[in-house]
DNA sequence: GGCCAGGGTAGAA
DNA sequence: TTCTACCATGGC
């Protein structure tokens, strides 16, 4: 792949790749080498490359790249301001390189739909089989499609791709999107207003709704609340509750507005801490 | 081979 | 408004 622009970083402390990439805000990239990875959004695709002393991003259009790593804010800050909150030390020590990509809401409407009760690794193929028939063929790799694209196949076509039950729910907001549906007034909402919004379309409940608002939008005052989250919650909160709306509640009372962020540090570390060590 | 996953929907109460 | 049964699939 042909790379033009490059995006040097300096500040490791706030930036790690790896953490980025797998604290299950994006199911879109691949790994070349224990350092290297692709990472596709929309028609874009850039390579980042992670050393001890800095990354490196390798594009073709540096604005785009800059804006989606989101690199204008200031992570220090943040996790300074978290610090001092309940149960946040050790996640933000052990996934300190978390940032918050700035990623296309109907990239993440679409991804966030496959994502209920779904494994990620299942999720990623979906998303992948779903590029590869339906999205446009750019050399090297396929963009994420179009609603209009999407919304023209049946049911029965997302379901050979591996969906399950979801297909309808995809074949559904697929086509309300290509029919009108206007992302873009998200913007202008509150994240209650959004949410409400949002969960008229087929397949979005409040937890996918939330990813939608936290990893499209950068609205930071919300707080997915899925099987990990909860089981966080009830091992070092409150054992007894166990409703959803509920433990959000609670959690949004404790961040405020930096429950997004929270939420990412916590989600990682209790991901990963499981897979090492049971 | 059974359990569970970045839950949501429709219908009941 | 809140509670339940049900939902397809495959990684582990």
């Amino acid at each position: 792949m042909n790379f033009r622009e490059n995006i040097i970083i300096n500040n490791t402390q706030d930036f790690n790749i790896i953490h980025i990439l797998q604290c299950g805000q994006i199911f879109r990239y691949t790994q070349l080498s224990p350092n290297e990875f692709l990472v596709y959004s929309k028609d874009k695709c850039c390579k980042v490359v992670q050393n001890d002393t800095n990354a490196i991003i390798y594009c073709n259009d540096y604005d785009y790249f800059y804006n989606y790593f989101d690199l204008g804010t200031d992570y220090t800050a943040i996790k300074k301001a978290l610090m001092d909150k309940p149960l946040i030390n050790e996640a933000v020590n052990f996934g300190y390189g978390v940032r918050i990509l700035r990623q296309d809401p109907w990239e993440m409407l679409i991804s966030f739909i496959i994502s209920a009760n779904n494994h990620i690794p299942r999720i990623k193929k979906i998303i992948q089989a779903i590029c590869a028939s339906l999205g446009q063929n750019m050399g090297d790799y396929y963009a994420f499609p179009t609603a209009q694209a999407m919304a023209k196949m049946t049911e029965s076509f997302y379901k050979d791709l591996g969906a399950g039950y979801r297909a309808d729910y995809l074949q559904c907001t697929a086509k309300m999107v290509a029919d009108g549906f206007d992302l873009n007034e998200i913007y202008s909402l509150n994240s209650d207003q959004a949410s409400k919004k949002l969960q008229t379309l087929k397949g979005v409940g409040a937890k996918v709704a939330d990813c939608i608002l936290l990893f499209g939008y950068h609205k930071q005052d919300v707080f997915p609340v899925d099987t990990w989250i909860k089981q966080v919650f009830a091992e070092k909160i409150n054992s007894q509750c166990d409703k959803t709306t509920e433990i959000r509640k609670n959690l949004i009372q404790i961040y405020g507005d930096l429950s997004g962020y929270a939420q990412q540090y916590i989600f990682y570390y209790k991901r990963e801490k499981d897979k090492h060590f049971g």
